[in-house]
DNA sequence: TGTACATCAGTGAACGCGCGTTCACTGATGTAC
DNA sequence: TGTACATCAGTGAACGCGCGTTCACTGATGTAC
């Protein structure tokens, strides 16, 4: 059985010629961080391979000894992206995080986590999110589905362990709308936004505690 | 003073040599919808000036007697858009609509009310919104500020008219941040998502009778 | 340790495709007398 | 009502620019004996 490193490389190879010296292996590194950059400043298809290169050091040859095209070169970025945040999810929505914690800490708690993730990798959700709602890109959809599946999964499972402290009628459908309107909310003003206010009118900070009580009185209901 | 409908007129007349005949008037039409039309199940850039002359049985020629390029296109269709959405969401937070409601039936009626906008122009909304993500497009994302601004500004007037039935200690700041949870929400629902249940595993009707009550269990506290 | 050969890695000019845009031309509509 | 002329509207082949991709070639690294 696989796991999901051992998946994820499988995968990878699909599109990349693996490097076989260190040297090929340095030049590689070089373009991939050099795209990841110039992505986020900018969008996967106006930036120019030539672009890529001549910042990574290298040329158009060497960019094709790796990848077969340009969109070989978007699912690595995708597929590294991804590996990435399901890591930082996992460490988030850790149980062992969180035993004997009342509900109302464990909510603000992976708040707060989930706006630190959106924060520190705003250039790959907004490539992924972007990417495949501009069609044509199945594979930045599933990828994109695979994120949030791992996300509403865990959050679910910590929640539902405080069940007891839920006065919704329906707790699982409760925490994942509740759970949608944080993340959404969370993405659109840390990802996407502007760095103004917005027309909401609040800071991040005020943003994000809002949200924990929000999400809170929802869960526990108003008889 | 200009009113809106003017500005929008003389906004428009920037990127459009107006049409002297009826014959033009109904070319222009012709193009104009069906612009619309293949962007929203494509994008504005994948759409190529010949295929829209070609669908609307007329010649890139008389495009280009119109427009001055393909960018005064896009602009004139989102302007087009912005000028619908804002009647739109108009009507819906009409005071005169709401007169003596009590909260719960107002935030409920808002919600579904810019839930069936949200569906209804869905491709303006999605050209728009991925417009300004992918940069380059100030001018969409003023376009969408104007109308988020418009939206925010109605909704907490009309929310305010009930501010003794809201225990939230700061009502301005809950009206503003509960409206963007059920905003950004259903438009990721409404607007972005896949046809299936996604994550979340809720049908649209449940999700907006959910995002309504957040928002007033939100609104109205838990003491 | 040295030599010959194979494979890997890198170079950048040249190619070609797609698509926006132009332009010389034809036809339709409006207007003056 | 008819004629001459001006302007509007429309046509589509041809042009050209940008950018992904190829390819003939040079240099670097590894390996066999």
């Amino acid at each position: 059985m696989l796991n999901r490193a051992m998946t994820s490389q499988v995968i990878t190879q699909q599109w990349l010629k693996k490097p076989k010296q260190v040297r090929s292996q340095k030049t590689l590194e070089r373009i991939l961080s050099v795209a990841e950059e110039l992505i986020s400043s900018g969008t996967f298809d106006r930036v120019t391979v030539a672009e890529i290169v001549k910042l990574a050091g290298t040329s158009v040859g060497a960019f094709y000894a790796r990848f077969s095209d340009k969109e070989a070169l978007r699912h690595v970025l995708q597929e590294r992206f991804v590996w990435r945040a399901e890591a930082a999810v996992n460490e988030v929505t850790e149980l062992s995080h969180w035993v004997d914690r009342p509900l109302a800490e464990v909510v603000h708690g992976v708040v707060a986590g989930l706006a630190d993730l959106l924060r520190l990798e705003r250039g790959g959700f907004l490539s992924l999110v972007t990417g495949w709602r501009l069609r044509g890109q199945p594979e930045a959809r599933e990828r994109s589905r695979r994120i949030d599946e791992l996300v509403w999964d865990r959050v679910e499972t910590l929640l539902l362990e405080r069940k007891y402290e839920i006065a919704h009628p329906r707790p699982e459908l409760a925490i994942r709308v509740g759970l949608s309107m944080v993340i959404w909310t969370l993405r659109e003003h840390l990802v996407f936004g502007a760095p103004g206010p917005g027309p909401v009118g609040v800071v991040d900070d005020d943003l994000v505690a809002e949200l924990g009580a929000a999400y809170l009185a929802y869960l526990q209901g108003c008889a």
